[in-house]
RNA sequence: GGGCGCGUAGCUCAGCGGUAGAGCACUGUCUUGACAUGGCAGGGGUCACAGGUUCAAUCCCUGUCGCGCCCA
């Protein structure tokens, strides 16, 4: 006998172990079944999942048990990402936390106390915390019930992984698609490393806006510059004016004469320089922004760059300056302009400064060497292959936000100044000549042939974006470079379950290295879902507090009720799903439900016969429940393969809870506890048969509980587990007892309205007369006169032919149904009930008799729309007329 | 500034040419042999606003206003 109450946690303790070791996560590259492959977007070792996790990973758990059951070779390959930037910090600032620093060039003064940590020292801590963190997430993981095969983990750090990595690295590089360039890049000066253009996030700030005044060299005149980051004046190179402006045309050709550090600039002619804003002319400094080195590109001016990796003031500034932090010399330089009467004015303004997303500190436009892979080039195919169609995109939409970053793509800067990750693969001669290879063996070997000598070469000590090495997980997991029997049959994957917010980051450069190396799209569609927020809709943080735990939800609710929510959630397209903790609880409870309504089942002896054929069922609620089941199992088909994963969890649950809980259990009670013994076996046999098939279909959804409810309805013993069970076929619908029980479930429900709204107590149970009825509603009453009596609450039903006065009455179809209620009756309220009602059909009456009149309407809409609301027409003026009798005979 | 998305019941959201739906919250009622993590019944909406297309608009189009995201 099943508990009163479904307990997760002892089941969900139990069954993932036996799934994994009974081997149903595995995938068989062998077979000859169809392959069906999700690669997990593998989530960054810097700790534990969030509760975003939970809903990317419940989206792939549901499509890839689904067609596990649908027969197909599934394979889940799990693994996790070392997040270079991302976890390098989270070391770094565990590591300092300790008093220990790293042994970089250049350190901070304050590094000069610390205990400082070599590369190989401070890889071992990393490699500590990837292992520590691996530890935690496959665990997070698991407890959600991800059947990911397991066996196949990988990393992207892994010793094949990177074997792939440096494969890319050299044939791109041999191909001319990766090269070295110097110009800017985003810096970010706490983590001392470059990063790319999507690492960086704008961020309104309230600043002021310097105008300053230089001086024009042999004249008394100055031309005015006005800017947001005054330091940066230290390595300006020029001054721009538009063409047309006709307050500084003049001064172009002139030269000014820089304050502070007293260089000659050239004032130049520019477009870029816009005369409605600030002062029209613009000071520029090539070597500190992204614009300014656009327009001294154009006028071959020269880019000084004042900061060091740090952004403080290094030798090229003057030297009462050097040193200085940037923000720091941005006091020191407006006080000296003002110390010499050179600032016009300063105003507040409001502007965007550029974030690094991880340090959190503003990016420095910096010039550095560094290497760059050629996007626009590699983003060819993938823009093709998005084109005609050869990948997908749901919602559509995806494919056109794909295009506008694909079609805009900037080179991209692929190395990292960090110490974890893959190193690149490039060697230095003693004249710095570059030797790409496979290996040092390999670099030390054209080395030799180009010197004509051995001799000594210096690793490049820079990192590849950790972008570099997921851009190739969906075929580096599968094996690749080895041309392995998985990397044949697995790829193209599925489908690629992410967010939105990755879709330039990690998306667009699967699809690159994809079609360069496997020709072939990375994956054949990309299912794509909003971020999670609070009910509040704020982004979870750890640090606003509103962060919310999958484990915590878990522990509290069941990884199945957290599931599901997860399932219904993910239709939301504006991107933001805000998640509200009652709305597991609402799930939680609807798990309850389902275990209460297999407890039913159990206590009534349900038991499934062996070869039952649902389709000699004879009963009609047991021919019309499993219509209904075939239709919940059609529409959960059709809903997942569309990836509408919330519409097919509302219809589970509408299906569970309004058919089988409130009107199939319901309406079977009569005849399990009644004396038809056939009918009691067919019922027996088909409740059974419903919960066991609506087991499976919630299964992807809730695979703990409806694995547990299988086992213990017996089927495990016989069948082996229900993770393996083939999804059901769906059984043909029965119309005539659609109608039927269409008919029976309105009577009930108008008997108890009407009881409701008139007080009758619960208790008391009312005799029915049936007044009109014709033979089809005779014998369905007849049929379920039990089930009448029974749910709504009727002492025996007797036909009559005519109402009698103190009555409640009803009408449904043809008939009219009254409920003495001796003197106990409300004259009043019945009498306004139903004049209430008696409106309500007149107004409909009215309104479509309104459409009907309307010529076009009649001669234009389709005939099968004209006609329906002919049918209703009639259908609503028989019930008010019989309802009009109702009200007269009260009155009577 | 450009692009995209979203404004539907108190809250969170489905629906998206032809009778406005769910969950939660709320009201009344019921401890009936599956379930109070429950049953039964109920209240609550000019579907942001203004035009247009259509026989018919919450749904399609245009604009306005609010909110969000992405890119500058």
């Amino acid at each position: 006998m099943l508990e009163k109450t479904y307990d997760p946690k002892e089941i969900e303790a139990r069954l993932y172990p036996e799934w994994e070791k009974s081997g149903s996560f595995r995938a068989h590259p062998e077979s000859p079944k169809p392959p069906y492959c999700i690669v997990i977007p593998p989530p960054n070792v810097t700790g534990s999942l969030h509760i975003g996790h939970a809903l990317d990973n419940t989206l792939q758990d549901v499509l890839i048990r689904w067609r596990r059951m649908k027969g197909d070779d599934v394979l889940w390959q799990p693994g996790t990402d070392h997040a270079g930037i991302a976890t390098q910090m989270v070391v770094v600032r565990s590591l300092e936390q300790k008093g220990i620093g790293l042994a970089v060039e250049g350190a901070t003064p304050g590094d000069a106390n610390k205990k400082l940590l070599n590369r190989e020292e401070f890889l071992a801590k990393a490699w500590e915390q990837k292992e520590q963190s691996v530890g935690t997430i496959t665990g997070q993981l698991r407890r959600l019930g991800a059947s990911c095969d397991w066996s196949r983990e990988r990393f992207t750090m892994d010793e094949g992984l990177s074997a792939a990595v440096l494969k890319v690295f050299v044939d791109l590089y041999n191909a001319g698609l990766i090269y070295k360039d110097n110009r800017l890049v985003n810096w970010d000066p706490k983590m001392r490393t470059a990063i790319s253009d999507l690492e960086v996030e704008s961020r309104e700030v309230k600043g002021h806006l310097w105008y300053f005044k230089y001086p024009i060299e042999g004249s008394d005149e100055h031309i005015i510059v006005a800017t947001t980051r005054p330091e940066t004046m230290l390595g300006d190179t020029g001054v721009a004016v538009h063409p047309d402006d006709p307050n500084w045309k003049h001064l172009v050709g002139k030269h000014a004469i820089l304050p502070l550090v007293g260089r000659r600039i050239p004032i130049v002619a520019d477009e870029y320089s816009d005369p409605e804003k600030g002062s029209g002319a613009v000071k520029i400094t090539p070597a500190h922004d992204f614009n300014d080195f656009e327009v001294g590109r154009r006028h071959k001016l020269e880019a000084i760059s004042i900061f060091d990796k740090f952004a403080r003031l290094n030798d090229k500034a003057p030297e009462k300056y050097r040193g200085l932090d940037r923000f720091e010399a941005r006091k020191r330089v407006v006080a000296d302009m003002e110390t010499a009467g050179l600032v016009e004015k300063i105003e507040p303004h409001a502007y965007t400064v550029p974030y690094g997303d991880r340090g959190g500190v503003p990016v420095e436009p910096f010039l550095t060497e560094q290497w760059y892979a050629d996007a626009k080039k590699l983003a060819e195919q993938p823009i093709a292959a998005a084109r005609d169609g050869r990948v997908s995109f749901v919602p559509e939409r995806g494919r056109e936000e794909f295009f506008r970053w694909m079609e805009n793509i900037e080179p991209w800067c692929i190395s990292r100044q960090l110490w974890w990750g893959h190193q690149i693969p490039a060697w230095y001669g003693p004249d710095k000549k570059v030797f790409v290879a496979m290996s040092e063996a390999d670099a030390k070997a054209e080395a030799r042939a180009h010197y004509g000598k051995d001799v000594a070469l210096e690793r490049d000590p820079d990192v590849l974006d950790t972008w570099f090495s997921s851009a190739l997980w969906p075929f580096s997991t599968l094996g690749w470079p080895e041309e392995t029997i998985a990397l044949k049959k697995y790829y193209p994957t599925n489908v690629l379950v992410t967010g939105w917010d990755i879709l330039f980051f990690w998306v667009a450069r699967m699809m690159m290295m994809g079609m360069y190396f496997m020709k072939d799209v990375p994956f054949r569609t990309v299912y794509l879902h909003g971020l999670v927020t609070d009910e509040k809709g704020q982004k979870m943080s750890k640090s606003t507090g509103n962060a919310m735990d999958p484990l915590e939800m878990i522990d509290k609710y069941g990884a199945d009720a957290l599931r599901f929510t997860m399932a219904s959630l993910a239709a939301n397209n504006a991107g933001r799903l805000r998640l509200a903790p009652a709305r597991v609880e609402g799930s939680r409870n609807f798990a309850t439900k389902f275990w209460n309504a297999t407890r039913f089942a159990e206590m009534n002896g349900a038991a499934l016969p062996k070869d039952f054929d649902p389709a000699t069922a004879k009963l009609t609620i047991n021919k019309w429940v499993l219509g209904e089941l075939a239709r919940a199992n059609s529409a959960i088909d059709s809903a997942i393969a569309g990836f509408r994963l919330n519409e097919a969890a509302s219809t589970l649950y509408e299906f569970i809870w309004g058919i089988v809980c409130d009107w199939y259990v319901e309406l079977s009670k009569p005849v399990l506890q009644g004396e038809d013994g056939p009918a009691k076996d067919e019922t027996r046999a088909v409740t059974a048969f419903v919960i066991t098939e609506t087991a499976k279909l919630l299964h992807p959804v809730m695979p703990f509980i409806t694995e547990e409810l299988w086992d213990k309805l017996g089927h495990r013993s016989q069948h082996g587990m229900l993770i393996g069970q083939p999804w059901p076929q769906p059984a043909p619908t029965d119309a005539a007892a659609d109608a039927e029980i269409g008919w029976l479930v309105k009577l009930i429900s108008d008997i108890r309205s009407a009881r409701s709204e008139l007080n009758v107590p619960a208790s008391a149970k009312l005799k029915l007369l049936v007044v009109g009825a014709n033979d089809t509603t005779k014998q369905r009453i007849d049929m379920h006169r039990a089930a009448i009596e029974r749910l709504a609450r009727i002492d025996g039903i007797e036909a009559a032919t005519s109402a009698p006065k103190a009555a409640l009455q009803l009408v449904v179809g043809e008939a009219t149904y009254a409920l003495p209620v001796g003197d106990v009756i409300d004259l009043k309220a019945e009498s306004a009930r139903l004049q209430k009602e008696i409106k309500k059909l007149g107004d409909e009456v009215g309104k479509i008799d309104a459409k009907l009149g309307n010529a076009a309407f009649v001669s234009r809409a389709p005939e099968e729309v004209v006609e329906q609301q002919r049918e209703r027409r009639q259908q609503a003026e028989q019930t008010r007329a019989r309802l009009s009798t109702a009200l007269e005979r009260l009155g009577a």
